[in-house]
DNA sequence: CATGAATGAGAATTCATTCAT
DNA sequence: AATGAATGAATTCTCATTCAT
C-alpha cells in the first residue's frame, strides 16, 4: 500500500504551513514574540495545535520562519532585480528608498524586524544578525565596487551606520502618530540624502 | 510614639535598593527582560522576594527603573558638561563618541537599550521613546544652532540617522567575536567620520 | 480539515468537568474557600491544573459554579414538582422538611451555602444572595397565595425568617457531635413546627 | 534596677491595643477577614507591624479578640440590665429589638458577626460558636420560665431559629440598597412578630 | 493527517511574621 | 517598648508541548 504523494497533498501541505506563517507574522508583528500564543496563533489561522506541530518544531521555529522570510524579502528588495541603474548613487539610493518604503507599507513585518526579534534566543539572534550582515556585506560592496564615488573612513561601519540610519528612522516614524507624522516619501528622501551626503566623495 | 527615621536606616534602604537594581541591570542585559526572573535578581543581590517587591511595584517596574537610570546617563553623556569646545562639529563629535565609548565599556547596559527594551509592554516603550527623543532633540537643537557649520534636509530625520547609525555600529561590534573585532576606538572614529559627514555643510 | 466532534469527546470533556467540581464542593465543603487551593482540588480530582483552567476561568469560578448548582438544586427541593398537597400549609410544611433533610445529608453542601459563601467577593455574594431571593420570593408568594390561611405583618421579612430559622437550625446541628446530637428528623419537625405557628393564622 | 510599672504605662499599653482594636474591627467588617492586612491595620491604627504583634499573637487573635468582646457586647444587649419589664413576652420582644437594632447601627460589627466569621478556622469558628451558644442558652432558659407564656415543640431549637430569623433578616437588611430598604424599626416590629407568634402560647 | 484536551513546570506576586536597630 | 525592613513559604494562573482519539 505504497502510494505516490498527489501534488495536491504537497499543494495542501503548504497552504497549510503558509496560513499558521501568515497567521503569526500578523500576530508576532502586532503583540510581539512573548504576547503572541500558540493557540492564538492557530486560531487565527482557523488550524489546531496538532497542525502546528506538524508543520513548526515550536514557537521559536515560527518566529524564524517569519524572520528568514523577511530576510530574503529585504535581501530582494535592498539588492533589486540587477543592477539597471548606470548611475551606483542613484541605485543606491533608490534600493534603499525601496527598502523603506515597502516596511513603512508593512507594518506587521517592521515590527518583528525592529522590535520584536532581539533578544530571545540565540538561535534568533543568529538569524537577525545573518540578515543584517547579508544587507551589510551588499552595501559595502557597493561601496567598494566605486572608489571614484564613494569615499568613507571604513566601509563596513559605514554599512552598519547606513543600516541603522535607515531603521531608526523608520522605527520612530512607526512610532509616530499616523495622523500627525510626516508623509513616509519624504522621510525617506531625508534619510536618502543623509547616507548619500556621508558616502559620496 | 514616633521615632526618628535614622539617617543610617535611610541609607541602609537606599543601598539595598542599589544593590537590587545592579543586579537586574546585569542580569537583563545579559539574559533579556523574560528570560529573568525576579527569583534571579534576588539571588544575585543576595536579597528576597519580600525585599525586591518593597522597592518595585513589579518586574516592569525595576527593567522601568533601569531604563531611566541609562537615560539620565546618557543624556549627561550625550550633552556634556556646558559647552567647553568652542568648535560644534568637533563639539559634537566629541559627545557621540564618549557615548559610543561609555556603551561599549558596559554591554550589559548597552544591551538593555539595544536589544532588551523593545516591544515589552507600552509603557517600558513610552520610557525607551522618552529616552532617545531627548537625545534626538539636542542633537536636532545642536544641527540647527550653528546653520553655517551643517546642512542637512530635516534636522529631525538626521537627528534620528544620527542615533540609528551609532546605535547599530554599536549593537553589531557588541556582537563580534572580542578577539577578532576592530579596536573600540577605531569603530568610533569611523562612525563620527560618517555622520560628521553627513551633517556638515 | 474540518473533523466532527464525537459524542464521547463531549461527554469526556463533561465528565471532567463534572470530576473537578466535585471534588471542589468536597474541599471547599470540608476546607472553606481560602483553605482549599486549586492544586489540592486537581489532585482530589487526579486531574491537573491546566485543566483545570480549562474548564474554569479561576478558583472563584469553580466556587461560583458549585453555589449555582447548589441553587437549582435547592429550588428544585423548596419548590417541589408542582403542588400535589392540596393542603398549603402542610405543603409548605413538607417542602421545608425536604430541603432541611437533604442539605442535612449532603453536609459539604449544607457548609458552603452555609459557611463557606459570605463574604469572599462581590460576585459570589451576588450569586449567594441570588439564590437567597430566589427562595425568599417562593415562600412569599406561598404566603400572599392564602391570605385566609397565613397571617404575618410583613411577607418578605416572614420569608427571610423562615429561610433563617431553617439555616440556623441546621448549621448549629451539623456543628454538633454526631454521637449525641437529636435526630435530624426531630429536629426537622421541630423547626416545622416553629414556622407553622409564626405563619399561619 | 527594678522599677513598679506606673498606671500611666499600663493605660498606655492598654490605649495601644484598643487602637489597634478598633482598626482591625473597622475593616474586618468592611473588608472580611482575608482581604484585611496586618499593614492595613497597623496603618490605619497608626501604629506598626512590631507592636501589633506585642498586643496580639497574630491575625487570627485579633479577630478572636475581636469576635469575643462582640460577644459580650450582645450577650448585655440581649439579656439586658436585669429584668425590668413584668410581661415575659413584651421583655423578650424588648431585647431582640434592641439587638437588632444596635446591630443594624454598626454594620461592621454585624458583618463581622454575621458574613466575615464563618469558616475561618476551627478556634474562629468555636469562639463564634461559644457566642451563639450563650445566647441560645439564655434564649431557651427564658422559653423554659415560664411555661404558662410560651409553648414551642423543643426549647432548644425555637431558641436557634430565634436567633437565624434576627440574623437572616438583619443580613439581608444590610444588603439591601440603603435608598430603597425598608425602614430598620418595620423590620425589627416584623421580625419580633413572627417570633414572638412562633414561641407564645 | 487533524484535532484539541490534557499536562505540569514555572513565573509573578502577596503577606503573616520575625528581628535587628 | 517601638519600629518597619526583611523574609520566604505559599498561591494563583499561564502556556508551550504532547498524545490519545
Amino acid at each position: 500500500m505504497v502510494y505516490r504523494k498527489t501534488k495536491s497533498t504537497e499543494n495542501r501541505k503548504e497552504a497549510r504551513r503558509r496560513l499558521l506563517l501568515d497567521s503569526a507574522i500578523k500576530l508576532f508583528g502586532t503583540h510581539g514574540y512573548h504576547a503572541t500564543t500558540v493557540p492564538m496563533i492557530v486560531a487565527d489561522a482557523e488550524s489546531s495545535t496538532g497542525s502546528f506541530y506538524m508543520y513548526f518544531h515550536n514557537k521559536e521555529d515560527v518566529f524564524n520562519a517569519a524572520l528568514e522570510e523577511l530576510g530574503v524579502t529585504i535581501a530582494a528588495l535592498m539588492q533589486g532585480a540587477g543592477r539597471a541603474e548606470p548611475d551606483v548613487l542613484k541605485w543606491l539610493s533608490d534600493r534603499l528608498e525601496a527598502t523603506f518604503l515597502y516596511l513603512a507599507q508593512k507594518p506587521e513585518q517592521a515590527h518583528i524586524l525592529l522590535v520584536a526579534s532581539s533578544g530571545l534566543s540565540p538561535r534568533l539572534d543568529k538569524t537577525r544578525r545573518a540578515m543584517l550582515v547579508r544587507q551589510e556585506e551588499w552595501l559595502r560592496e557597493t561601496l567598494e565596487s566605486a572608489p571614484d564615488v564613494f569615499a568613507v573612513e571604513d566601509t563596513t561601519i559605514a554599512a552598519r551606520c547606513m543600516v541603522g540610519s535607515v531603521f531608526e528612522a523608520l522605527h520612530r516614524w512607526l512610532e509616530e502618530d499616523p495622523e500627525t507624522r510626516m508623509p513616509i516619501a519624504e522621510v525617506a528622501r531625508a534619510v536618502n540624502h543623509f547616507n548619500t551626503k556621508a558616502v559620496k566623495k
